[in-house]
DNA sequence: TCTGCAATATCGCGATCACAAATCTTGACC
DNA sequence: GGTCAAGATTTGTGATCGCGATATTGCAGA
């Protein structure tokens, strides 16, 4: 953050190498810049982000660790290729974690919080408006997040990080059969009817539109998708 | 695994050495080898295990992506202090995750299964009778993953595998308060009724009797325990 | 005996090298 | 033109080295 000292300065950031190659695959990960099936090997990385090979190894050993990145039979790393299997079960998961996480959070929530939330829904809304998917994505995490944070369990909401960074170079897909009007996508989208059942201080209600939302979007990327496996 | 080739050969093993160092730490965490709070530097470890560093760098990278390993302000690892708070915390997503896994195997669950989970049972109150904590932790953990890896959820299982490395080194101070007799650990035990509720096919049942074997066995430890912070 | 401080040892981190296995390229031969 | 084997290149893996920072130790003075 370099903060100004007395004289001036900026403090010089101590951030290991190593950790910022892995923030930024994690970035690169989670904005679908790369293809599934892409093979990522530590030395051309490395090059490529002009440090030696050393960081990204250890980069690659941590998001493999998460399930973020494949180990190949031969030691090298690859971009997961999720098939339907695969994807179905991440979203079962998901309703499970993220059900979860949003009746607890919706009993600790007080009106501070809300506002924020509220202000993360509106921004949603408008990102699908506005027809930019990436956007749309980015404010999707944050709205349903906002959320999440407040469920005051952080083991709970480690674990849903982590099938996060499993799902969400696949949730583009969501833009697929959308790209003419992103804006229809708000059919089912169903976080303003959660805005409302937690205003409400309805958990059980929270609940189900969040498990709504996250099973009906599923089921419009299992329509629309190609996976691995079927017949194209 | 060394196997036998038309020369009577054995197979050199190509696991890679930092595969090694990893799974070994898995087992010294799992099985309590650790005490909390101690710190593990890789240049040590690496000399006890005869290796150099980089295999073991690599084994805390990924151990400390699933948070089986802290990391230290200065980059060192140790070996995670568990709060009662986060005890609690990881005890919660547990009984979710696991109550989950439980049910949906309750359903899958067909004879052959069964006659494995019933064998796992029987050992597990052997092993209680026996008066072996580690025997009984062992057999704990293998009755339990008997039963989820029917729940047709791989993803699921990896993540209750994550918070049993968390909690798994704690799980030693089940045996406070029983030193003289662990076969009386039974009363807080309710593996046998989770069986009995798989035979029954009561998904419903079976869930509630793990969720209550779980939380039993936390509020135990939280009695009997030692947290950093509680005066003591 | 306790406290401050300097000398020393240890450690994380990253670069570089060596080696073997895997992968790709090339070109001769059928 | 297609096949396959030899050679070249790439890649994972692990060891070693050096740097700077941190931690530990040892000692002198109060």
């Amino acid at each position: 953050m370099a903060d100004r000292t007395q004289f001036g300065l900026s403090a010089i950031d101590s951030v290991p190498l190593h950790e910022k190659v892995y923030l930024e695959l994690v970035r690169a990960l989670m904005s679908g810049q790369f293809t599934p099936g892409q093979k990522l090997t530590s030395r051309k990385l490395a090059k490529e982000l002009g440090t030696s090979d050393m960081p990204v190894r250890s980069a690659f050993m941590r998001l493999q660790a998460l399930r973020a990145l494949s180990p190949m039979p031969n030691g090298s790393v690859e971009v997961p290729v999720i098939s339907a299997d695969r994807f179905s079960q991440l979203t079962a998961v998901r309703t499970i974690l993220e059900g979860s996480a949003t009746e607890l959070a919706t009993k600790r929530i007080n009106g501070n919080n809300l506002r924020a939330i509220r202000r993360h829904s509106s921004e949603l809304t408008l990102a699908a408006r506005e027809g930019d998917i990436d956007d749309y994505l980015r404010k999707n995490y944050a709205f349903k997040f906002s959320i999440y944070r407040h469920c005051g369990n952080e083991q709970m909401i480690f674990l849903i990080e982590t099938v996060w960074m499993q799902v969400g170079p696949f949730l583009r897909n969501l833009a697929m059969g959308f790209e003419d009007d992103l804006s229809s996508i708000l059919d089912i989208d169903y976080h303003e009817e959660v805005v409302a059942a937690i205003e409400a201080q309805d958990a059980a209600r929270a609940r189900a539109a969040i498990v709504r939302d996250i099973d009906e979007g599923a089921a419009h990327i299992l329509r629309q998708a190609r996976f691995p496996g079927a017949r194209g």
